[in-house]
DNA sequence: GAGTTTGAAACT
DNA sequence: CAGTTTCAAACTC
């Protein structure tokens, strides 16, 4: 293509191939035994996805797009011959040079390859053992790398790398290196508060990715590749994009990026330099790649995203979209195009619709008869987008921005997301924040996502992965069962509160069993009728049910603990019988104690009696582990919470073994979890502790929505909250104990909340536990 | 899978 | 706001 054209011709010039070769890395890749080779993909594979899909996350800039295009080129380079896998290899070798590997070194990979698993030894591995994901991985590993390596962000990168790599590493001193390298970037990260934020959404992207390409195939991937091409004009950036950097890459000599100089210097390499300027070289190498990104670097990552995308055109936009697009191609496969279909069937929605649609492609991309799963238009990811519709198109490419990559998040409820829509720049910026955080994923959908796994399902979703198949590998890959189902609703052509899916702000999808479902983008004004008729008699109707009163971040951006109990139901319930114990109870099902607001009768619920709910509140606060969950992306949330159990803050005790939830509710809120003291905590950053960690456990109302987080709650909700603070009496069953608050939690809490918000996004928390390691 | 129970949502 | 009806999920068998 007229892609290869430019980048090729300088390629060959600045990275000869045969240079290459002769290179001492080259030979000592070669050394290596397959074995060797094997366990690098592999560490490539975890790492090169991690880090590739949260960059994009991250940044949702050119690069981003730039990287999965280069991605996907490079798969589409390497497969362009599947039927002939020797052909393939040889090629691979050959034209290697021409293509990933190529672009790879370009980028700066040269360096890392030797490093982490180079390009080289990758393809060299995967394609003589491993034609078929392998190659894949391989061809994968070359991006990562590049990514890594060129990225000027590497910290970002490097944690989800040091996180996953670390442990497949021993042993090995390249890897090693890696991981050392990645240390130190963990380290940079953790100074940098935003960008640790993204390093959580690498977690997330890392772990779906992995498990994505688990569940890969080749052939798949090419398709899905081909898919890209006809449909993906970022793709073609991409491609002059990897051209490009190459170029860079070799005009500079300086291949090394962080990761480069750590390789050159374990191996020894005398014809590579180590980097003396690190930003110089990283400039260099990714100026032409990442030319927006670059500059911004220093800004929040967020912002920089922001200022990118702003900065360019709606095509740039596109272009990440398409890059999620791509992912979800890549993993999804065939059922993607059916959405690319409908995405490019729908142009006219806006960007933030299609974000929303992007989004719920990630979210549940499953096609269905037609009916493709997406957030309702205006609503985004669930309710959340409703903002976004309203939000003039800059604030969308934000939001998209945030969402791209694998952070495809629910924004925040409308209430709040208008609120901060404002044209005020502070509560964009906000709002932006908050979306990011305080998303919750849409794990409605499935009902497997009642537990932990409701995040995964979230991630399967969101990676659009429509094959059945692939969403239970990849469910069971992250250690979650589920069954995908959703509304089944007769009579109400789920355009009513009572389906789950339209209550979530999202269309029905194949999974569900509704008649007659009006539900769908094919009754698109319909939709955004009912919806708007139901919101004017309650604007909080698609408000997530369940608020979260604590923040668990701490200052430090320790992780707090996200325990059922310091989220409340928006209502309370109403419960007569079922005693607040069954999924009757939306308290329960929530994963919620009971509040004062609650209406219940013999209220036994079990995370926490209504005045539960403010006790644990205050434990809450105390230990804050965690960092921000709230800060984390959605997939960070779920990765922590759900995919990495580990990461996340040991569980004290489950209360109820009955649900996932409040398993998972139960190991954050634990009454036994808080050993901290509290007040100090709270005293310390109170805004913090309102901030939330809403989204561990996934309540039926947050399988689409989630929890919702502070800032969604609607104003009228915090003024009406009370002081958490104050010692409540316990007792269950009196629910009034405590004067009956209309607000959850202190109002000064939740506004404080959501000041702090911004301060609590620093994602180094999530982050934080890599560093110290 | 069918039927029952339950409580939210919707309606009056 | 209270009472009733409708609805669909949760639950039971």
């Amino acid at each position: 293509m007229e892609l290869n054209t430019p980048n090729k011709n300088q390629i060959p010039a600045t990275n000869p191939l045969s240079q290459f070769e002769d290179s001492p890395v080259f030979n000592y890749i070669n050394n290596l035994s397959p074995i060797e080779l094997v366990k690098s993909m592999h560490n490539g594979q975890a790492f090169n996805l991690p880090s590739f899909a949260s960059p994009l996350s991250v940044f949702a800039s050119p690069q981003l797009s730039s990287q999965s295009d280069a991605r996907s080129f490079i798969r589409r380079y390497q497969f362009s011959e599947p039927s002939k896998p020797e052909l393939f290899q040889s090629k691979d070798e050959n034209d290697t040079s021409k293509g990933a590997l190529e672009a790879a070194q370009l980028t700066g990979l040269i360096v890392e390859q030797s490093e982490c698993s180079t390009p080289a030894n990758s393809s060299n591995g995967v394609i003589t053992k491993l034609p078929g994901e392998r190659m894949e991985s391989a061809i994968e590993e070359p991006i990562a790398l590049k990514y890594y390596c060129a990225s000027p962000d590497d910290n970002i990168i490097m944690v989800p790398l040091k996180a996953i790599i670390e442990p497949e590493v021993v042993g090995e001193p390249n890897k090693r290196y890696c991981s050392h390298e990645s240390e130190k970037d963990l380290r940079k990260i953790c100074r940098t508060g935003q960008n640790e934020d993204e390093a959580g959404c690498d977690w997330v992207a890392l772990i779906s990715d992995v498990a994505d390409i688990l569940t890969l195939e080749p052939s798949v991937d090419e398709e899905s590749d081909e898919k890209q091409k006809l449909v993906d004009p970022g793709t073609i950036s991409f491609i002059s994009n990897v051209l490009q950097a190459p170029q860079d890459n070799s005009d500079d000599s300086e291949t090394p990026s962080y990761a480069g100089s750590s390789q050159q210097r374990e191996i020894g390499e005398p014809g590579i330099k180590p980097v003396e300027s690190g930003e110089q070289n990283q400039a260099d190498q990714t100026p032409s790649v990442f030319p927006g990104t670059l500059p911004d670097k220093a800004v929040v990552n967020v912002a920089a995203a922001k200022v990118d995308i702003r900065g360019k055109s709606y095509q740039s936009s596109s272009k990440q979209q398409n890059k999620i697009r791509r992912r979800c191609l890549v993993f999804e496969m065939g059922a993607h195009k059916k959405k690319l279909t409908f995405e490019s069937s729908s142009s006219t929605l806006s960007q933030s619709d299609r974000m929303g649609a992007s989004i719920e492609k990630h979210a549940a991309p499953r096609t269905d008869k037609g009916k493709t799963l997406s957030a309702l238009p205006g609503r985004g990811i669930g309710l959340h987008l409703n903002a976004l519709t309203a939000t003039s198109s800059g604030k969308a490419v934000k939001i998209e921005t945030l969402a791209s990559g694998n952070q495809e998040i629910s924004q925040p409820s409308s209430p709040a997301a208008h609120m901060t829509s404002g044209s005020d720049p502070v509560s964009q910026s906000l709002a932006l924040t908050t979306v990011e955080t305080d998303f919750v994923p849409f794990d409605n959908k499935d009902k497997a996502m009642e537990n932990a796994p409701k995040t995964l399902m979230v991630v399967t979703e969101d990676f659009g992965i429509s094959s059945p198949k692939m969403k239970r590998q990849k469910l069971e890959f992250l250690g979650a069962s589920s069954s995908c189902k959703r509304c089944n609703c007769k009579r109400s052509k789920c355009l009513k509160l009572y389906c789950e899916c339209f209550a979530a702000g999202l269309y029905c999808i194949e999974p569900c069993s509704c008649l007659e479902c009006s539900n769908n983008p094919a009754h698109e004004d319909t939709v955004l009728e009912t919806r708007r008729q139901i919101e004017s008699r309650n604007p909080l109707a698609f408000a997530p049910k369940v608020i979260r009163n604590s923040d668990s971040v701490s200052e430090f951006g320790e992780e707090t603990n996200k325990t059922p109990a310091s989220a409340r139901h928006k209502r309370g319930c109403n419960c007569k019988k079922s005693s607040c114990l069954k999924k009757y109870c939306e308290c329960f099902q929530g994963g919620v104690g009971c509040s004062s607001y609650c209406r219940c009768e013999g209220c036994k619920n079990t995370f926490g009696c209504k005045n539960g709910v403010e006790e644990n509140d205050i434990k809450w606060e105390e230990p804050k582990t965690h960092e921000n969950t709230s800060n984390l992306n959605l997939l960070d949330i779920i990765e922590k919470g759900e995919d990495h159990p580990d990461l996340i803050a040991p569980s004290k005790d489950s209360r109820s073994p009955v649900h996932p939830q409040i398993l998972f509710s139960g190991q954050l809120s634990g009454s036994s979890l808080c050993d901290v003291g509290p007040s100090t905590q709270i005293m310390r950053c109170p805004i913090q502790r309102f901030r939330t960690n809403f989204f561990y456990h996934q309540p039926k109302y947050e399988k689409h929505l989630q929890v919702i987080p502070e800032d969604e709650t609607p104003e009228i909700l915090n003024s009406n909250c009370l002081p958490t603070s104050g010692v409540k009496s316990v007792s269950p069953n009196s629910k009034r104990v405590s004067p009956p608050h209309h607000g959850f939690g202190p109002s000064t809490t939740w506004r404080r909340g959501r000041k702090l918000i911004l301060r609590s996004v620093s994602p180094s928390t999530s982050l934080n536990p890599p560093c110290e390691q």
